[in-house]
DNA sequence: CATTTTTTTGATATTTTTTTGATATATCCC
DNA sequence: GGGATATATCAAAAAAATATCAAAAAAATG
């Protein structure tokens, strides 16, 4: 991964690309182009890219947007480029999952570096793009989710569980837990709301949601979604 | 970790340390402060913290020197600060095991953001903690029990019984002991719950409940599990 | 701004767990 | 061995936790 380790470069002006390229190019990497949000969404997944440099100014996307729907299902080290320089830019981006973030201008040989550094960071690749347990399918890269094939829709609170869920798959998820994650910290003792959209989320995944097979209720202490 | 996490400050400045420690003091880190290259690589080693805060301008060695001191032997996650603004200083830092560098002067919600970051990336896999006796295997992170491979249900105190008796494998537990960790204080007397609780456990974990193997009773001390 | 969808709230049914009680079995001490 | 004490087991009643249904409120949609 080291050397020719592959690049995903995400900015909508070509120049930007171009030369970025070049310079990558020239220090052994191999690279990808995306000239939109929803393009480096979808290159990111087929591609699996080992690092993304993504812009923050898209035309179709904001940058932040792009970077929390990737770090819905990847780990991948982001570097986010901006003209922007306001501290609160940086800290969003930050806080948004992003591994750097560089001001335009910057120079090439600090971006390399930085490249490295995030390479260094990066978490061996293990993220599943899909899940599946049973007869439910989820494609973390897209949101959607199948049941036996057939497309399920889902409301956006009842998604945030089921990928919650997902990501700590076998592990049993504590009512608190939960209720952090999907609504805030503020909703930890709304055990009520939990009932309700576990009775939701059943009714259209299981095939008998009186004997749950998916989502497993551990009594006195939250949820657990079963593995395979 | 993540809560009231440990930094070492290391400025040769007092009042930027002074600064820097009321900055994140605020935030909920704990401080240590060192002055000089070589009382940063001592407590660096004394204290173990999770996160340095290295100036690069030190009177006796270069931070870049004290840095790749600390890489020798330690991965802690190390945020630069430097009046240098200059491209290779920013190289030679990153590509020394920096996680970051940051130009002076910086605002502290952009620090602030930055340690975050490098917190994220600091963190070792969760090692998964797990308890095995005879056919027995408890996975204390994700909370599953399997006997023989197989899941067994544990109810919220069945378990709780469970892991304070792994917590203590090989030693004695007294009734007193047990009822308070699990029952509460006011429960001490209640040594019926015991009787019943121990019963329904061994019926779970047990080969022979009425020859208990893995939970043994110590007659009018306790209980005791047998490590492996 | 009216319509549709989603979230929140409330009432009630069902399930699971905890507690309690009765009785059997084992252990200890003389 | 035998009486006393401690432990184990079984099953019920009581309590707590969970599931379900449906209406009201809020938010999103066009």
């Amino acid at each position: 991964m080291a050397e020719g380790a592959q690049i995903l470069i995400v900015d909508d002006e070509p120049q930007i690309r171009r030369f970025l390229r070049i310079s990558l190019e020239a220090n052994g990497y191999r690279i990808h182009e995306a000239a939109t949000g929803h393009d480096a969404i979808l290159k990111s997944a087929q591609l699996r890219p080992d690092l993304i440099i993504l812009d923050m100014g898209l035309p179709d996307l904001d940058g932040l947007e792009v970077l929390r729907h990737l770090r819905e299902w990847t780990k991948t080290p982001v570097i986010i480029l901006s003209v922007r320089d306001s501290d609160q830019d940086k800290v969003d981006a930050l806080d948004a999952g992003a591994d750097d973030y560089l001001t335009k201008p910057f120079s090439t040989d600090e971006l390399m570096a930085r490249i490295r550094t995030a390479q260094r960071h990066a978490q061996p690749q293990q993220d599943e793009i899909i899940f599946t347990s049973g007869r439910l399918k989820v494609d973390l890269s897209r949101r959607v989710v199948t049941v036996d094939g057939e497309p399920i829709k889902l409301t956006r609170t009842e998604y945030a569980l089921l990928r919650l869920l997902i990501q700590h798959a076998g592990r049993v998820l504590t009512h608190q837990q939960i209720l952090r994650e999907v609504w805030g910290p503020e909703y930890v003792h709304e055990t009520h709301y939990l009932r309700v959209y576990f009775a939701q989320l059943r009714q259209k995944i299981e095939e008998n949601p009186a004997l749950p097979e998916i989502i497993i209720t551990e009594p006195g202490v939250g949820y657990r979604l079963v593995r395979l």
